[in-house]
DNA sequence: CTAGGGTCCGTAGTGCGGTACGGAGTCAAG
DNA sequence: CTTGACTCCGTACCGCACTACGGACCCTAG
């Protein structure tokens, strides 16, 4: 593992566009690191952690405001607010599976509809969304 | 059920704001009525089903764009192709479940660590964050 | 006949998470 | 010392589904 990067190699190493990088700095979440030599940047394993952060916090969910939270809260522990972002998440994520369980068997009912009408002339799905209830 | 709305008697009626309508015909999604006396546009009860049907076919999940093939279905009656419509969306929804479900699962461990490691220095969801897996 | 509420229409802004572009500067290899 | 890849920075744009604004017009009740 490299000492130093520039924000290209930095990408490379992170898997992410050095546009993206750019991004997260206009937004504050990466700090723009001091510049070195002449006028290009140096990045150090840190910078490469707190992109990694970043991304894993994205992968379960957390939007990048809520990263940036999750990222003062690396800096000062404190466990149980971190824990209360997790719960709420975590609770939207079940509102959100619900919901979709629903559709989903909304969805399911029209196109069972669909086979048991072969070859009729009017579409149940089409109807079911005619429907005024 | 009146015979004639004015645009925003129509979007009472559906239970949508007037700007989305009018944002839906710039869409083509729903025709601009013809003017009848003066410049006053005015609507039939078929726009309202028109725009029920779009609110309906939102609720399920499906895009504005596809919601536009959909009245066009609605128009020409074309089961299979409906049906094919519908069964890629509940994939889509399918997978999404599936998506989040695993995010909730390793959020839900995070979270049962935290309470393992209650009054712990350290934040387990933080280490799980860190973590260089 | 006038006041005020609704309509028309174009344009612009929102939120989210980026992506793209373009001109200028910098750095390292040949 | 030049070439070419990379970097810097600002700005603009993407998709999606709206929402907001503002000036001009219309329509109707009082």
């Amino acid at each position: 593992m490299p000492t130093s990067y520039t924000i290209g190699t930095l990408a490379k190493s992170a898997g992410i566009n050095v546009e993206t990088i750019r991004y997260y700095q206009r937004c504050g979440l990466v700090p723009e690191s001091p510049r070195i030599y002449g006028s290009i940047r140096r990045y150090g394993p840190e910078d490469l952690d707190r992109l990694r952060f970043v991304k894993r916090a994205q992968r379960v969910g957390f939007t990048l405001a809520e990263v940036a939270t999750l990222l003062k809260l690396r800096e000062r522990v404190c466990c149980s607010v971190t824990r209360t972002l997790a719960v709420a998440k975590l609770e939207k994520i079940d509102a959100r599976i619900d919901e979709l369980r629903q559709l989903r068997g909304e969805l399911a009912g029209w196109i069972a509809d669909c086979d048991a009408n072969a070859g009729g002339a009017s579409c149940p799905v089409i109807e079911h969304l005619d429907a005024s209830v």
